[in-house]
DNA sequence: ATGTTATCAGAACATATGTTCACTGTCAAG
DNA sequence: CTTGACAGTGAACATATGTTCTGATAACAT
C-alpha cells in the first residue's frame, strides 16, 4: 500500500476539509483524535504524521503543546484562508461606539462617567476606524443622537448622530459641545478663546458668532469628532 | 469586597474583551488559565465562576469537558458575534465605497459609469455595513466630497462626504442629487413630485422649497444614502 | 451580633489532548 | 532477497486543561 509522497494524498485533503468545516461549524479547531474519528484514521500518531506533512507544506500551522493548536493557512484547494485573526481583524476595522442618549437643546446632554468602558450594551453604532482621527482614544468616544432642530446653526439636523470625545477643555478651532450655564442650553459650536472672552462660532457661515464675556458660564462637555446623517430609505 | 450582582462587573467585561482579542489574535479560544493570567484572576475556579455567569447571561456558550470550549456569542458591548464561518465569509463588515470626486455647485457632479465595480482603489472610504440601509446594493454606492458652501441649504458643509446610490429616478421624500439643466447647477434636495410639477425641498427647515414646473430640467443623478462630516483634530 | 451571599484563593482531581515509541506491512530500488 | 522509505497500528506517556472541593473574606440584611 505504499505510495510515493507527491503533493497531497486523499487523506491530506480529507484532513484539510475537516479542518475547514470544523472551524466553520464549531468555531474552534479539532483535536487530533477528532480528526482521526472523522477521517477514518484510527491512530493519533498517524494523524500527527499527516499534520506534520501539512505543516511542512505550508497548509497549516501548529502550536506545539497547545490543545487544538492548529491554524489553517490554505484550504484543500490551496487557496489562502484568512485565518480567524485576520478575518476578525477586518471585522474590527470597525469600532463600536456607545450611543448614550440624545441631545436636546433644553436639557443637559448625557456625558459618560469618567470610566465608561462598560456601557449599556443595548445600543451602539459601528464606525469604520479609518473614519476616526488617527490617534483618537477609542474608549473616550461616545455618540449622541440629535433631537429637534436646535442644532441647525451647527449644520446638524434632527436625527443626526454626533460622535464625541469626552473632554472638558477645548482648543481653539475645535467644534465642541457646550453647556451654557446662564441660559440652560446645550449647543455645538466652534470654540475660540480670544483675549479674555470666548467666541462661539456657528458652523453655518451665514450665522453670527456668540461672544461670551465670562468664560465661567461655558462648560465644555466634549469635542465633536464625527457627524453622521443617515437618510432613511423610503 | 462583596457586591450585588447586577449586570456585568468589570471582570466580566475584562474577560469578554480578552475572549474577543484572543479569538482575533490567536484564532482559537483561550484556556481558563490563560484567561486568569490576562485578567489578574489568580484562581481557575474564579475564572470558571465568572464564565458560568457569562454563560447564564447568554454572552458565551461552553462545551463541557472540551478544552478551549468557549464560544463567544455577544461581545462586551452586547453585540452579537457572528460565528466563525460567517466571520470568515464576510470578513468585511465594512464596505469600501469609492470616492469618485467632488461636488461643486457650478459643474456637473461625477456620476459613475453603469458598471463601476472596478474603481480606483486608492481613494475610497470605509463605511460600516450597519450604517447603510439594509438591502442597499453595495456596488451601486459611491461617495463624493462637497466643495464649497453651496450645499448649505441641504445642511451639508464644505468638506462633508456624501454617500450616494446611483439611480436616475427618485421616489417622493428621498434626498437626491439633482442637476438643474436650466441653471447649470448641482443641488441636493428632498424630492417631491406633485401634480405636474416637482418640488425640491431643502433639508434646512428654515429655507423655502423650489418649485420646478417643467420636470424635464431636473436630472436625478443619485439618491443620498449617508452624509459624513469629519471634524479634523487640531 | 448573626447569618447569608457574593467573591476569591489554592489545591486536588479527572480527563482531554498532544507527543512519542515500538512494532507491522507494503512496495520499489539495488 | 534485502533494504529502506512510506504508511499505518496501538499503546504508553506527559502535560494541558476543565472540574470540583475546602476554606477564607467582606459586604449586606436581619
Amino acid at each position: 500500500m505504499a505510495r510515493k509522497a507527491k503533493g497531497l494524498g486523499p487523506r491530506h485533503h480529507k484532513i484539510l476539509k475537516f479542518l475547514e468545516t470544523t472551524l466553520q461549524e464549531q468555531g474552534l479547531p479539532p483535536t487530533i483524535r477528532e480528526i482521526g474519528d472523522n477521517t477514518q484514521i484510527s491512530s493519533t500518531s498517524v494523524v500527527n504524521y499527516y499534520l506534520e506533512q501539512l505543516e511542512a507544506e505550508g497548509y497549516i500551522e501548529r502550536r506545539s503543546g497547545v490543545s487544538r493548536g492548529i491554524i489553517l493557512l490554505k484550504n484543500a484547494a490551496g487557496k489562502l484562508i484568512e485565518d480567524f485573526g485576520r478575518a476578525v481583524d477586518n471585522a474590527v476595522q470597525t469600532v463600536l461606539i456607545p450611543l448614550l442618549g440624545n441631545i436636546v437643546a433644553g436639557e443637559p446632554m448625557p456625558v459618560p462617567a469618567s470610566d465608561f468602558s462598560y456601557y449599556d450594551p443595548e445600543s451602539g453604532i459601528d464606525i469604520a476606524r479609518s473614519l476616526l482621527p488617527a490617534h483618537e482614544a477609542e474608549d473616550q468616544l461616545y455618540a449622541l443622537r440629535v433631537h429637534g432642530d436646535s442644532m441647525i446653526d451647527a449644520m446638524i439636523n434632527d436625527g443626526d448622530i454626533v460622535v464625541m470625545k469626552k473632554t472638558n477643555q477645548a482648543k481653539n478651532g475645535e467644534m465642541v459641545a457646550i453647556w451654557l450655564n446662564d441660559r440652560d442650553e446645550t449647543t455645538l459650536k466652534y470654540f475660540y478663546r480670544e483675549n479674555g472672552h470666548v467666541r462661539l462660532q456657528p458652523a453655518n457661515p451665514t450665522m453670527d458668532a456668540i461672544i461670551i464675556e465670562d468664560p465661567r458660564i461655558v462648560e465644555v462637555q466634549g469635542k465633536v469628532v464625527l457627524v453622521i446623517r443617515q437618510l432613511s430609505e423610503n
